[in-house]
DNA sequence: ACATTCGTCTACCATTTGGTAGAGAACCGT
DNA sequence: ACGGTTCTCTACCAAATGGTAGACGAATGT
C-alpha cells in the first residue's frame, strides 16, 4: 500500500481536479482516503500547502511523459507533435485531474499558481522555441509560435477535461470511442499545423 | 440604473465565470452588488436557483449573438465559421465569465447542467448538421461533425478562458493583442478545417 | 529499559456558509 | 386615508470549513 501521504496527494488530485479546488474541503479528502482531518494537516499544514504540493507533483508527472515522448519521438516535427499529444493524451483523460488542474490555476491563490508556472515555463520555452525553428524551416505553417502553443494547448486541454462538451455531441466513452477522439484530435492539429 | 435583479445576475456571472460557482459565496455577491444578501435569497430563493438563472441568461445570450452572425454571414463554410467566431470572441474574452460558465457546467448539481445542455442541444445539432453538410460538399476537410465540433468549441474556448495559458508564453492582454490572437485563432481554425 | 520521535487520532474552536423569520419602507389600487 | 403588495433590510441559525491543542500507541535509537 502506497503511503499515507501520497494517497492524500493521490485523492487530493483526483477531487480537485475534477471539481475544483474551492469545492472540495479537507474532510472529503479525509474521508476518500480514510483518515482522520488531522492526519491531511500532519502531512500538509495548511489546504494551501496541500493544493501546492498536489500542483507540483502534476506538473513533474506531465514533465516527465512529455520530456520521454519528445526524446523517443522522430525529427519530423508532426510526428513528434503527435507523439506528445499520444503520450498526454491517456492520463489526460483517464485523469482529468491532471489537466483540469493546471486549468485551476488562473483561480488558485497566486502564490501556488506562481510555483506551477514555474515548473512549466521550460517545458514551454522550449515548445515555442521548437516551433519556431521548424516554422522557419517550412516544416511548420508559419505563425506566431507562442499563440500557437497555447492553441495547441486549449484544444488538447479543453478536449480532455470536458466531457460535458462531448456529451452534448452524444459522444460516449468507450475504447473505441477514445480512439477515434484521439485519431480525430490527432488529424485537426496535424491539420491546423501543416505548411 | 439596471434593475437589482438583473444586477445581481450580471455580478453573478462574472463572479462565477471567473472564480467558479463553488468559491463565490452568496455574501460576495451580495457586496459586489452593493445589496443585503437577503435580496439576492428574494430575488433567487436559494443559490442553485441564482445559478441556474445565470445558466439560462449565459446560454441565451450566446445563442442570440450566434444567430445573427450565422444570419448575416456568406454561404462558404469557412467564412460562416469565422464570422461566428468573431461574433463570440470580443464578448468571450471581455467576460469570460460566458463561456467560463458553460465549463462550469460540469461540476454542477446535476439539474442546472441538465437545463443549461437542453439550452444549447439545438444550436450543437445545427452546427453539426452544417459542418456535416459541408463536409459532404467537399468544403471542408472530412471528419466526423460531431468531434469536430467539439474540438474548435474546445479551442475557442480554451483559448478565451485561460490567461494564464497565454501569459506563460508571454502574452499580453491589449487591443492590439488581442486582435492578433483573434486572427491567430482564426487561421488557425481555417487550416485546421479546409479540405 | 527508557526517552524520543513519528503517525494518527479525538476534542474543540472561530469563521463562513446558505438559508429562515420577520420588520419596515415605498408604492400601489381603491 | 388605507389595506395590500413589492422590495429591502436587520437579526438570527445550524451546518460545514480550515485549523489548533494535545492525547495515545507504536517504532526507534541509545
Amino acid at each position: 500500500m502506497a503511503s499515507t501521504r501520497d494517497r492524500i496527494l493521490d485523492a487530493a488530485t483526483d477531487l480537485f481536479g475534477t471539481r475544483g479546488v474551492d469545492a472540495v474541503s479537507l474532510d472529503v479528502i479525509a474521508a476518500e482516503v480514510g483518515v482522520a482531518k488531522q492526519t491531511l494537516l500532519y502531512w500538509f499544514p495548511s489546504k494551501d500547502d496541500l493544493v501546492r504540493a498536489v500542483l507540483v507533483a502534476a506538473a513533474h508527472e506531465l514533465s516527465v511523459v512529455i520530456d520521454a515522448a519528445v526524446r523517443a519521438a522522430t525529427d519530423d516535427p508532426l510526428d513528434r507533435i503527435e507523439a506528445v499529444i499520444r503520450a498526454v493524451f491517456r492520463p489526460a483523460v483517464r485523469r482529468p485531474a491532471l489537466l483540469g488542474l493546471i486549468r485551476e490555476v488562473s483561480r488558485l491563490p497566486s502564490a501556488a499558481g506562481e510555483r506551477l508556472i514555474a515548473d512549466l515555463t521550460p517545458l514551454v520555452d522550449r515548445a515555442v522555441a521548437f516551433l519556431q525553428h521548424e516554422m522557419d524551416a517550412g516544416r511548420l505553417r508559419r505563425a506566431d509560435p507562442r499563440l500557437v502553443a497555447s492553441l495547441c494547448y486549449a484544444t488538447v486541454t479543453g478536449i480532455a477535461t470536458e466531457p460535458e462538451a462531448l456529451r452534448v455531441v452524444g459522444w460516449q466513452p468507450s475504447a473505441a470511442g477514445l480512439r477515434r477522439l484521439r485519431n480525430e484530435l490527432l488529424a485537426f492539429l496535424r491539420a491546423a499545423l501543416a505548411p
